[in-house]
DNA sequence: CTCCCGATAT
DNA sequence: ATATCAGGAG
């Protein structure tokens, strides 16, 4: 059966009415602990992110004091999010970057976030969306997955469905709507058991399976 | 395309 | 035992 925008646009105002509640799944109280805790949730779970993020950010909050803690210390401290080498080493640098060339402040546009090392198209997106809150959608692991299932979006590659979800969404519900189909992932259309039978939208969805 | 990588769910 | 987790770089 075929997906069409009403149809689209039904999946997406119930999504909103089940999800209007939810939060960002990552802790933070500023912009920067926001873009290191997004840098960390690569391959991780946001569970894992926010224990890691207690406790990190409880000993530094800045770049400039994550700087000072040396990139060994840094690695110790980030070792359980998994990829934590390369991880400690992008965070470094992109705090180096951040100090040297915007004064210490995260830099508001996706063009610029992008510069800087571990930030790719994912994590500048969910930055601006959030914390500058201009429109945008992140598409990760589970935007990814349930925009396809949905037929949403469908594409091979993250920003592929990037462009088919920001054309099946108005503007004004992009960066909702991308928490809102992260929370579906999560909590329903999980990746190797989705719960289809309590699935709020297995009337629409072209992928529903009974167990 | 491969590599990075520990924790967790199944 | 293995698939997966708020991906990005080379």
């Amino acid at each position: 059966m075929r997906v069409t925008k009403k149809i689209k646009a039904e999946m997406i105002d119930i999504l909103g009415e089940v999800y209007k509640d939810v939060k960002p799944a990552l802790h933070y109280t500023s912009p920067f602990e926001l873009l290191i805790a997004v840098i960390l949730s690569a391959q991780c779970t946001d569970v894992r992110v926010n224990i890691t993020t207690a406790r990190l950010f409880a000993r530094a909050n800045t770049p400039q004091a994550i700087l000072a803690m040396g990139v060994h210390d840094l690695e110790e401290e980030i070792r359980d999010c998994g990829l934590f080498r390369s991880k400690a080493k992008n965070i470094m640098a992109a705090c180096q970057k951040i100090c040297d060339e915007y004064h210490g402040e995260v830099p508001q546009t996706i063009e610029e976030l992008m510069k800087l090392p571990g930030v790719g198209r994912k994590t500048a997106n969910v930055v601006v969306s959030i914390i500058f809150d201009i429109p945008a959608i992140a598409v990760d692991t589970h935007v990814f997955r349930v925009s396809n299932r949905l037929k949403l979006a469908v594409g091979d590659n993250p920003l592929t469905v990037e462009q088919g979800l920001m054309k099946a969404i108005p503007k004004e519900k992009w960066s909702a709507a991308h928490h809102w189909l992260i929370w579906h992932g999560r909590l329903v259309c999980k990746s190797r058991k989705p719960l289809c039978e309590e699935c709020p939208l297995k009337e629409l969805c072209p992928s529903f399976k009974l167990a």
